[in-house]
DNA sequence: ATCATTCATAACAATTCATTTATATAACGA
DNA sequence: TCGTTATATAAATGAATTGTTATGAATGAT
């Protein structure tokens, strides 16, 4: 099994990693900002960027002393394209989603 | 943070218990059903089970001696609807992502 | 050359995870 | 009540994960 999948989700389950890809969201970052809202340690920052990259969730480029990480969709998407085999049992559910979060509960 | 992606993609992450996932598309099976198909041992099946119960991936029922598992969709909603925040990311990478499965690459 | 900045890697401890074998529990049928 | 079937739980183990502090490496500026 070519799976790509396993260490992408695995990735994702980390809150820090989902807050870092979010981030990555509005476009380019250094790995400095994208440490700097969190509570923990440089190094432990620097660990998750390579975890998010070694799963193809981020690349990075050089740009002097920084490097800079950039989003890479193609993971996203192949989650994405995982989940296609599981939309039509969701599709009776979203729904009782919306409803769920409309209530804010 | 009211984390209940964490878990569930934790859960995801592992590809013996998505098999499983996959196999309750088809609808309700029982332990021993879904522990079948595995080189595994059944405590271990279990456990993987209890997973996902706890990540609100799948839910059961007692029938008989059985223990009848069925897919829990909410929480698979609740990814997808994560994901709808990249959507828009998304969207450029989608021909790249088809060109790639269609080639079986 | 030296120094400051930015980031990665090493080494370590604590925790969590996946698995196994052995055993317990729950329900049914004779 | 006893045995069988189906499944869960316990205990043990090795591997992986997450965090820390300390240190190294790459780059640019003076």
């Amino acid at each position: 099994m070519n799976d790509s999948l396993s260490p992408a989700l695995a990735a994702l389950a980390d809150p820090t990693r989902r807050a870092i890809l979010d981030r990555l969201r509005a476009g380019e970052a250094s790995a400095g900002t994208l440490a700097a809202p969190f509570d923990i340690s440089q190094p432990a920052i620097s660990r998750h960027l390579k975890v998010m990259t070694g799963a193809g969730l981020v690349t990075h480029r050089r740009d002097g002393t920084r490097r800079m990480f950039r989003l890479a969709p193609h993971r996203l998407a192949e989650i994405d394209a995982w989940l296609d085999a599981y939309r039509a049992v969701l599709e009776a559910n979203y729904q009782r989603l919306d409803a769920l979060l409309a209530k804010d509960d």
